[in-house]
DNA sequence: GTCTATAGAAAGATAGAC
DNA sequence: GTCTATCTTTCTATAGAC
């Protein structure tokens, strides 16, 4: 791995522990076992690190969620967007580390970077909403999701849930049996309320 | 109001616009219109100060949220619930003022601060859960809330949608009517998933 | 690319006069 | 209680030697 993506490995790291102002250059420069003016070798300020880390994770996150679905493809719709959520919320290098990061960033973006990385996180966003509502159309058509609701609404719900159980685990530290419960407990409301 | 009210007050606008570490106490100064060492006459510290500030707004949080719950209180459980999400979110007292604040130092505390202020926002959360799970019940009772679902999962899904929303509010800016459709939709797949 | 040294600004907090 | 003046620390960032 170079420095500047070591940089940017542990800037990631301690941007999700400690936000954006409580991190400073020093400990970054700490983690990467470098002195803090070597840091501005390889980008031109601080604002340029965080946009890089962000970068990173948002790319990250649509892969391996995008991953997920093809993994997933060729059940049920029922299922595919059963597992799609289960395994988000079940893999470890997702909620402990592009969880963090990708949820503080997007609820709370620093003013002083805010122009820059809201269209980074948007363009993630349009890539997932337009491959889950392709399966939610799918449901639609195979009789398994109520057609009378519109696909949006559908779709809506879905993201919901996708979007805020995420708030919820870090919220109550929620892991292996005690997540899987609290998952299945939402779920089950959402898909009364869904199928058909 | 008196002087350390007002600081309060202002306090709680900063740090809701920029976050614990961006307000500085200079800033928290001038917004009351004294120099900065005059808030030393009031306030130990800058932790005292965000001390005070989450500790007024859990509190009027809870008591926006009891009385809303009291006055919607005599109809069915359906409109019960649905009248106090309802008017919790359109709101703009709670909605502009409330709810940004909370919501931020909610989900990501200070580390400085976590240990004195988690105890503040536990004690708000049980005052609120302790009145709906009545309502849910009370629900289950009237036979309009399917009794084969534990009320536990109904009031879980219930407060996934009461705490959540609040995130895709703010996130998607949602005023006015947008907001209110956004509402009804999450609303609507929700009943239909735990009505009798 | 990495370092030492340091500039320059801003932060939290205090001393002490009024 | 409020102020001016100041301390101390820490921050981002740069200059310039190697």
């Amino acid at each position: 791995m170079s420095k500047k993506e070591q940089i940017i490995k542990e800037s990631i790291q301690l941007f999700s522990d400690y936000g954006y102002e409580a991190t400073s250059m020093t400990k970054i420069a700490e983690q990467v076992d470098i002195k803090k003016p070597s840091l501005y070798a390889h980008f031109k300020n601080k604002d340029a690190i965080f946009y890089s880390a962000v970068k990173q994770v948002t790319g990250e996150y649509v892969d391996f969620v995008l991953t997920t679905i093809d993994q997933t493809k060729g059940q049920t719709s029922k299922d595919t967007l059963y597992n799609v959520l289960h395994h988000a919320y079940t893999n470890e290098y997702q909620t402990e580390f592009l969880g963090e990061f990708f949820y503080r960033f997007v609820l709370f973006t620093p003013n002083e970077v805010e122009a820059q990385i809201k269209p980074l996180i948007k363009r993630s966003e349009e890539k997932l909403e337009s491959a889950l509502i392709k399966i939610v159309e799918e449901g639609q058509a195979n009789r398994e999701i109520d057609a009378t609701l519109s696909s949006r609404i559908v779709l809506r719900n879905y993201l919901f849930i996708f979007n805020n159980l995420d708030v919820d685990v870090r919220y109550y530290s929620l892991r292996g049996s005690e997540l899987e419960q609290y998952l299945n407990d939402i779920w089950s409301v959402f898909w009364r309320g869904v199928k058909n």
